[in-house]
Formats: C-alpha cells, structure tokens, sequence
DNA sequence: TTGTAATTTTGTAACGATTTCAAAATTGAA
DNA sequence: TTCAATTTTGAAATCGTTACAAAATTACAA
C-alpha cells in the first residue's frame, strides 16, 4: 500500500481514489491551490470529478488536521498540506506564495499572554526577489 | 470642523456625511466589523443607507490608505481603522476579535531574506481568556 | 439665486465562491 | 449475488461582493 493510502487511514479517513489524488496533488505542488485550481488540474485525468467532491474532501481533510486553510487572499480559500507552522509571502506582483519559515518562539507578543493559541498564520505581501530583479532592470 | 473631517480630507477623501458615519463607526467600535455589521448598526441612523455605498465607502478607505483589512475569517472581510502594523487574535468560542501588540524587529524569519516586505499580517486563533474561565467553571 | 456639470449615493442585477441536497454510483460485508 | 452503507456527482440555492446606471446631492460659475 502507498504512504500516501497509509496516511489517509491513519488520519481516518477511507483512501478513496479522488482523496488519493486531491491529497497527491496538494503534497506534490506545494503551490497553496484554490479549489478552481486542484478541479480544473485533476479533471484531464478524472474527467468525472466533481467540484462538490474537491470541496467535500478539502473540509475534510482540515477536520481531520492533514490540511490548513491559507487566507492569505481577499476572496478565496487556498490549502496546505503542510500542516506544520510556517509564513507564506504573496508576491503583488506575480502572486506567487511563497513558504517561509518563522521561529515561532522569538515571536515577542503583548496584551494576550494568558489566551490559549492554537492556530498561528503569518502572511507577509510584498514583492518577491525575482520580480525586484526583474522590475529594476525594466529600465 | 471635527477631527475626523479633517483626516478624510488630509487622506485625499472628500467627507460627505456617509463617510464620516463609517469612519466613525470603525474608530469608535474598534470591532474589525464586517460590511453587514456597519450596514445593520448604521441603519438605525441612516435609513436610507446603501449597502454599495458601505461597500464602496471602506474600498476607498482601503486605497487612500486609512483603513487595512483583516482576513481572520474564511469567508467575510472585516474592516480596521487601526492601520498600525499589529496582531489579531480571534476566540473560537465567542468568535471576538482581539487586537495585540508583537515586536516585528524580534520576528526572525528564514527562506525570504531578498523580498520586500509591504505588509505584514499575524492571525493568531485559539481560546482567549475569559472563556477559558467560562469553560472551566462550566464542570 | 439659477443653471449646469461633477460627484456621490442608491437599488438592482450579475457574479463567483461555497454550501445544500438528493439522486446515482461505488464499495464492502454477508 | 444481494443489500446496506458510503462516496461521488450535478443542479439549485446561498452568501458576500462587484458592476452599473439612474437618482440625488453638491459645487460653482453666470
Ligand atoms: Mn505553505
Ligand atoms: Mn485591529
Ligand atoms: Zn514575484
Ligand atoms: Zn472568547
């Protein structure tokens, strides 16, 4: 059996073929996909797949923890199988979101020290190394 | 003429009474409101209050610069007038949403030395203090 | 003040992302 | 093979937001 069916079962959830390839697609990319993105990737290969379906399994797949929703932009939701804390950086110029990691422990906050965390995001926009290069040498 | 007159027309926007009724609202409550809540409350005083015109009021807040927007929440965008750089924590037992202080110097971030940071935005979600309180005593 | 242009507000329709829901298809145990 | 449970599907509904044009208000020159 793949790691991938393991996983899912370990996770409790039954390794259905589209869970198989919904979780594949976000664990191989890595590209923080919109659900627009993981239906219209995935649907040359399962012409029958359902947009329903790819919502369904992507909020399962967050109550069951194996998933984190990234609000990094205004209107829609991404996803990230990478479950552990990190930042993600969006490029205003070519949109790209980038992962990075923070070192959760320096992170000096006031005014809730004695509220129970349990979920951190860190979103940082701007504008990414490759597109300063390029946008200097435009002139 | 009020303070808060002279700070639209300092930020380049003409303040007409809309306007000042939904700066108002944000810098008093200091809520991070979604559009429905500032429609709602303001309706009381402004009957004929359009929704578009909240809607198009805070976009405009948004480009000159007086007001930043908050995506906490999944779905629905919420509204600050506080444009300092600071943290928001959302409880998700009363669903409030607190604002905190973090020191950016302190933050050590990895992977993205080379980028240009604009913004920079720190969600932190979990059980803020009084309900903590509230579930203990529930046993 | 009056007339007129520019700006602002409003209400409706359209849009896009997401959810609801019930039927169809698939799976799994007996 | 049979039948119940689970999963997938597609259509309709919902929700937040945007587009747009008409109505109302404001600015200002005559
Ligand atoms: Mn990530
Ligand atoms: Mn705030
Ligand atoms: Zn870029
Ligand atoms: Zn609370």
């Amino acid at each position: 059996m793949k790691t991938i069916e393991k996983y899912l079962i370990n996770s409790g959830i039954k390794p259905s073929y589209q869970r198989i390839r919904i979780l594949s697609y976000l664990m191989d990319k890595k590209n923080h996909p919109t659900v627009e993105m993981i239906h219209k990737e995935l649907l040359h290969d399962i012409p029958t797949l359902s947009k329903t379906t790819v919502y369904n399994t992507l909020k399962q797949f967050v109550e069951k923890g194996i998933t984190q929703i990234i609000n990094i932009e205004d209107h829609k939701t991404r996803y990230d199988a990478d479950i552990s804390t990190h930042g993600h950086f969006k490029c205003l110029n070519c949109n790209k979101i980038y992962d990075f990691r923070f070192d959760n422990k320096s992170l000096e906050i006031s005014d809730i020290e004695d509220f129970d965390f349990l979920q951190t995001h860190l979103y940082i926009k701007g504008i990414c190394k490759k597109c300063k290069y390029l946008l200097n040498n435009k002139n």
